[in-house]
DNA sequence: CTGTTAGCGCTTTCAC
DNA sequence: GTGAAAGCGCTAACAG
């Protein structure tokens, strides 16, 4: 039955068979139209209907026509497994991020997609919901599934990065974007944090603020650093007192932050201002500022990061730091794309802007 | 080089080659450890490696843990795109979804993605931004991808299903939840969309609304189709008149929200409430409403749909009618994976829940 | 310009 | 209990 281009099929018109040998077919669902039925129905053999769809130089005029019609007739549909298994590529691109229930990752992930897509890429979307494990297992899964390149933000918990670097040492294409590791020297695309921080917490000085606390996210994670140290930088520029009962570290659930919340405002001398790692923990401070009679922004001033719809909807308005979420997506897929290409560790930031709203205005 | 089990390969150690073929390795990536790396390092057949994998019964119990530990210890990892190719099946489930910027779709898809890699398999999501020709390239490369179920929820602007019933027409287990297609006899999974709006707009009622106006979804759509019901039915039951001029039905994005808005609140004799067919127009009501000054809930009631987080945040809180999206999510998976094994039409109705918060509570 | 052949990694008969 | 062979759908080297 091998090299002699016959071909038996169950579900196919054309079908002649010399050697009857049993093909289990069981269960199994019927199989799509292939390159061979073209072959078949057109008396040719399969690798000119090959030739003819991936549009080869050396193919007659009339038997290229011939086999596309054929194929469009037949809604003849290119099988990728079997390209994928042949070529050790399979057009997929994993992306592992910590949760997608906030703003932040399926804007991401949608501005990704965009430039994959048109790129030929699907996309295997998984989260590892902030647990070290699940982030294994998922980068596990996705080298199994083999999966072109990989776009990761880590887990707050990541403090062990060998599955990373597993993904390293087979050579597949890996960019880290907003939550990077920094002891990998790998490409990635973040913003420009520091500054937004710093701008952010300036911002807070000239309305006037002097206790500025900071809830700060986990020290493990390079965003909350730099973002600590633009508020530890701007208070310094400012001569303001560097007071360490006015940082507090939560790990980004919302309970946590609530938690560190109470704590700041519980102080005896609590603070006039906070500045948040990012909204989500904006907005809880807000609700237990106002759960408590606190006048925002005149008893205390609150500014976010990362300009989450809410901000803009929530009362009084929070004044929060801008990210180019979607542009932050569409540049760190074409980083991969170029890493699948030629390998860089090439690192891209994004500026961030600060829009002022309610919750910080506290001059006019 | 065919049957004689006679293998090269230049990424591991243990090669032997007879036949000299080249074998095109050009820049494809180095192969990961196979079935055969196995087999020829213990110096036995493939097949008895791949029943070892497979935990097959008649095989002899030293031959079994030696290929065992050797698996464990080069790590073998078995490809799946082999397998898939050889039993036309991918272990993965495409889930389409029309957007995953408001809550419900992301929820919905970490409920689902729960189920199905419990149950092995992965996940593909692609969303068709509302575009009706985005949801048939979507079906169509999930299609390509030779996935083994779709989960799916419909744009607001399908009206033609013909896409749908290609994959019917394939046997491919297909299940649809919340935006259905009641034309298509498929399994799918909805909740009590019609009680919902029915014990939203009494309740409304109770609280002493008398010219309640509902802002509702496309007509196109089984849901807001019941939901409107829902709102008709409660009026009528409680013999108040029903008003063609309070029922304006949008496109379900944001602006057209507004401008449908505008126009209730514009009407010579104005609504005294509103039942928004979701809460994200249900925000935008507000924010609107607000904006005029016009006070909540004493001179306009407002009622939403799906409980979405920023609901409770908002102020006024927004009343809303919980959907269980989580439990919609793994009740769609669990369906799918039933049809899987055995193809039903069943049609599963979660319950829904009014959450009576501030923005419709006139009354004590 | 076209056909033959081998092989991607795996499972599954069919023999012995 | 184990090995040989065939084949899933496709591409590409080689030969004519």
């Amino acid at each position: 039955m091998r090299g002699k281009q016959r071909y038996y099929c169950k579900s196919c018109d054309f079908h002649f068979t010399i050697n009857e040998t049993a093909v289990p077919q069981e269960n199994r669902r019927p199989h799509e139209v292939t390159i061979m039925d073209l072959a078949q129905q057109l008396g040719i053999s399969k690798s000119t209907v090959s030739r003819a769809l991936r549009g080869h130089a050396d193919i007659h005029e009339g038997t290229r026509k011939m086999i596309l019609d054929l194929a469009q007739e037949l809604d003849y549909q290119p099988n990728p497994l079997a390209n994928a298994l042949l070529k050790r590529q399979t057009n997929i691109v994993g992306i592992l991020v910590p949760e997608f229930r906030h703003y932040f990752f399926p804007t991401f992930i949608m501005g990704a997609q965009e430039v994959l897509s048109k790129a030929g890429y699907n996309v295997m979307i998984c989260q590892s919901d902030e647990s070290y494990e699940t982030e294994v297992a998922n980068v596990k899964a996705l080298l199994r599934s083999r999966v072109d390149g990989l776009l990761v933000s880590i887990t707050a918990k990541t403090d062990n990065f060998d599955h990373f670097r597993t993904v390293m040492q087979k050579e597949i294409p890996l960019v880290f974007f907003n939550r990077v590791c920094p002891e990998l020297d790998t490409p990635q695309v973040i913003i420009d944090d520091y500054s937004g921080a710093f701008q952010a917490v300036e911002h807070l000085i000239e309305q006037g603020y002097r206790r500025i606390a900071h809830l700060a996210g986990p020290v493990t994670l390079q965003v909350s650093r730099l973002r600590l140290q633009g508020y530890v930088d701007a208070l310094q520029k400012h001569q303001l007192p560097l007071d360490q009962d006015l940082i507090v570290y939560h790990d980004l659930t919302e309970e946590h932050a609530r938690i560190c919340t109470r704590q700041l405002l519980d102080l005896p001398q609590p603070p006039d201002a906070i500045f948040a790692v990012n909204d989500p923990c904006a907005i809880e401070i807000m609700l237990i500022a106002k759960e408590r009679g606190i006048n925002i922004p005149q008893d205390l001033g609150i500014v976010g990061f990362s300009n989450d719809p809410i901000s803009a909807i929530i009362e009084p308005s929070l004044t929060t730091v801008e990210q180019p979420v979607w542009k932050i997506g569409e540049e760190s897929a074409r980083l991969l794309l170029e890493q699948m290409e030629q390998p860089t560790v090439e690192k891209r930031m994004l500026a961030t802007r600060l829009i002022v709203r309610k919750s910080s205005m506290r001059k006019g």
